[in-house]
DNA sequence: GTCTATACCGCGATAGAC
DNA sequence: GTCTATCGCGGTATAGAC
């Protein structure tokens, strides 16, 4: 629900509704409506982290786990579970909240980062390349493709930003 | 406002009190919440619009151009006006409001096309570069950044990811 | 055109019975 | 541990006076 509505979109009682819980349980097992959210915020970032180390350990070269990683099925339209809350003022203004969402991002640029430095380190990228960066650039690109997506009501802009990275990478590799 | 906490965080009586108008005032003037965000949503995309275009217009190369707009002063931290409206669910599901993010962004990545297809005849990307496909990385590439700085909360991710899309464009620049 | 008053609803949480 | 009842608040809109 809090990839579909976002936080403040979400209501208790609508989280019941769907859970066949009553207020009193829900009260009973959570403090409250933040509370809630930080469990879900963590499960949902735990999921991408697996979801992503299943591409990045997977064999192949940097240049194909990275692309393999991008080009992996998504659910485009829907948008990314972690990168909307970023646009929820309750999410950001809550230091609990935000916690969850900042590392994951921070895990994803460092793991992406690591995998460029090996490309670099096996001569498939040149000494040049700048890991942090273009880390951040790929992690940039998906989340941004969710935007133009959603924007458009299609998901051809994400696969086009998508695409576009991927030439580019494989215009710097040797 | 909208800017800041959205359309699902903004409430009509917030915008009277910030607008010193009357409740009065505000339904004589607009049929409701739906219409008036409408109205400030096409504000800032004709904003943004021109300070892009302000960026574009200029003259120098292609890159020269890309990177001054990608570079150009940023609110971080504050994110897109019009990317963050994608993560409002009533905006996307009103044809009416999603229609003016939809246009702005088709808007900005045709633009870039157009350039990068200029850069193409001018000898400075390759044939084989595709424009549309790099216009969607590039537009992605900065809605993607004020994710990642709004996760962080600093503008860092935001840096690194653009100086990444800038040193791969140049990589493949002549 | 603008004002105040009012209405209805749902949010988020608490109270206390069972 | 779960239930129902209730609370106070603010969102969104309408009514009707001025």
């Amino acid at each position: 629900m809090l990839w579909e509505r976002g936080y403040v979109g979400t209501s208790p009682k609508a989280i019941q509704l769907a859970a066949e819980a009553g207020q009193g349980s829900m009260y009973h097992h959570f403090s409250g409506k933040a509370e809630l959210a930080k469990a879900a915020i963590e499960r949902s970032g735990a999921e991408l982290r697996a979801a992503a180390e299943e591409q990045f350990a997977g064999g192949g070269t940097a240049t194909e786990r990275i692309t393999g990683y991008l080009q992996r099925d998504r659910d485009v339209l829907k948008g990314c579970r972690i990168g909307r809350l970023t646009a929820d003022p309750d999410v950001m203004a809550d230091p609990v909240l935000r916690a969850p969402v900042d590392e994951t991002f921070g895990w994803l640029r460092t793991r992406l980062a690591e995998i460029i430095a090996e490309g670099k380190k096996s001569g498939e990228y040149p000494a040049g390349l700048d890991p942090e960066q273009t880390a951040a650039t790929i992690a940039a690109v998906l989340q941004g493709g969710y935007v133009l997506a959603r924007a458009a009501g299609s998901a051809e802009p994400f696969d086009l930003a998508v695409q576009g990275l991927v030439s580019l990478l494989k215009g710097v590799a040797s």
